[in-house]
Order: structure tokens, then sequence, then C-alpha cells
DNA sequence: ATAATTAAGTCAATATGACTGACCTAAATA
DNA sequence: TATTTAGGTCAGTCATATTGACTTAATTAT
């Protein structure tokens, strides 16, 4: 199997190249989610903090039910992390027109812990991404979307418009 | 900030492109590793176990403090996980020529929901990458492996020496 | 030969992030 | 008026991880 794969594969996509491709995944995810998680200890917040706080701030007055659409979680498990976030002042919480849905929106407080957060993997990427060609770049954007199931390509349109 | 940033920086190097390289990882890495969460579930195991089943199958015969460099973990983290592998015989022990070390390997059983976790994610990046030229895919690799901490380039190395 | 270090393990307590299931309220829509 | 939708809540559970303290056995250094 796997050596018939060599031989008819280009080198490029010989199932232990893919192999490598897995393992950059996972470390790559790792560190660049590890900066971030420092600042977050301090607070006794933790990764699912940060994704709050994230797309609250990237989309600002999205509602419960966008954010669960975006987190992919269950409302109880949002529920305590967000009122951690709502209490300490991070997020406030507003009513939309329709009475029903909640908007929410980063606080001065919540915008700055944001701006310490994303400026890391901003930064982080950036310092990376520069020694790279246009083209290169794009194809690195074009492969991991290609990598979203289509559901969730949807939903990265959605907020990205 | 963001203004200059915009005026300075070439288009896919601004701010706003760079968060969306945030969020196509966030996205493509929870779908990356969906397929065989699923396939996990059936066995009560996790994303913990898969990760040292990888690794296992990666460096037959790897050592406790090897797995657990790559890991990252701690010791007693490592310890429920892996005895459940043992117990139920995804993994093998023997012992060292240095006693004080346990070499780690794959039985037939585990070698088996290796390969059938590895294949799902080994496809998933086959047909995504097969769109791109053989300069993406370096390109893409390479980006990757750029956002790994100095230590952990060190780990990979050595896992794929 | 003894002391120090290393590899591995264990017990206990704790935190975080997630889940299911059942149930509730209020508002909007059919 | 009935149904659906948005959001919330209570309770119990599970998986993954942590820190800290301590043990055993084997290897290495003095």
């Amino acid at each position: 199997m796997t050596d018939l794969n060599s031989l008819l594969s280009p080198f490029f996509l010989n199932d232990k190249e893919i192999r490598k491709v897995i393992e950059l995944l996972f470390f790559s995810y790792r560190d660049f989610t590890s900066g971030p998680d420092k600042i977050l200890e301090k607070l006794n917040f933790g990764r699912a903090h940060h994704r709050i706080i994230y797309f609250v701030g990237k989309k600002n007055n999205i509602t419960i039910k966008e954010l669960l659409l975006v987190l992919q979680i269950t409302k109880q498990s949002l529920s305590r992390v967000l009122n951690q976030l709502v209490n300490e002042k991070f997020i406030i919480v507003s009513t939309g027109i329709d009475k029903r849905t909640k908007k929410l929106s980063l606080t001065e407080k919540g915008e700055k812990l944001e701006n310490q957060l994303s400026t890391i993997q901003i930064n982080k990427i950036k310092r990376v991404i520069n020694k790279y060609s246009e083209e290169n770049i794009n194809g690195f954007k074009e492969i991991l979307y290609d990598m979203i199931e289509t559901d969730n390509k949807k939903t990265f349109q959605q907020i990205n418009d």
C-alpha cells in the first residue's frame, strides 16, 4: 500500500510527506495558541474565553445564536464562560430589536484584552508570512480554507462579508 | 494604528487579512480533527488517545520521556490515557536496555486503529492538496513549520530524522 | 562504594471545557 | 391561538489537563 503509493505519487504527496503535514498542523496550532494562553491564565481565563472575546470583537452586536454557530458548542457550555466575561465586564449585553435576542459587544476593557491577545497572534503570523511571496501566502490561505467543511466554510464567509 | 497599517502594508498583510488567517487556522484545525474524533468516540477514546497512538505509531519503541516531550503534557496526564490504551491492548510496553526506560509500540489492534484514524486525515490532506502546485504545497508546509517555536521545531526534526 | 540523578509511577486535589437531558420564559411568527 | 424561536437554567457527567508530594529502581558521577 505504502510502497505502491510511493511509486505512484510525486514526492510531495507521499504518505510520509503527508504525515508531516499532520504533525506540522499539530505543532503549529499548539504554538499558535500558547502565547495568548499565558495572558489568559493570569486572568483565570482559558481558550474558551479567548474564542468568545475574539468573535465578539470580530462582529459587534453578535447574538448568542450566531456565536454558538461559530463556536459549535452547546449553549450550556457557552453560558458559564460568557457569564464570567459579562460579570467581569469584558463583554456587555444589550437587547436586540427582536426582543428575544441579545447582542454582545466588547467593553473598553474587553477591547483592550482582545487587542492584547490578537496582537500576539497577528504579529506571529506577520513575522512568519513576511518571508513569503504573495503567491505562497495566498496558497497557504486557500489550502487552509479548503480544509474546512462546507457548512463551516459558509460560517467563515458570513463573519467575513 | 490599523489605518496606518492598511496604508503601509500590501493587501495580503493587512491586519484584516491576517485576522482571516487566525480564523482559517481555527476552523481548519477543528474540522481536521473532527473526523477521527467520531471513530474515537465509539471506543470511548478522545483526542488524547489519538495523539498517543499517532506518535507511538510514528516512532516505534518510543519511551515515555520522548512521548512526553512531543506531547508536552505531564506524566500524570499521560498516565491515565496511556494505561487505557495498554489495558485495551492497543499499545504494548517493553523494557529498554536501560532498564529504567519503557518502550511503547502499537499492537496489531493498535496499528489497525492508527491506520484507520490517519487514513482519514491523510485522505483529507491529499484531497485538498491535489489541486495545488508543488510550489504552493511546499510554501504551505514551510509556513506551518515557521509557526512552530524553536524548541518544538527540534522535536519535529527529531521525530522525522 | 556511595551519592546524585534519571525514568517512571502513583495518590490526591483541582480546573477547564465540554457534554446530555430536562425544563422554563418570553417574544415572534404561522 | 398554536407553534416556533431565542435564550436561560439546573443537574449530573466526562475528558483532559494541572500542581504537589512522594516512591521505586536503575544508572551515572564522585
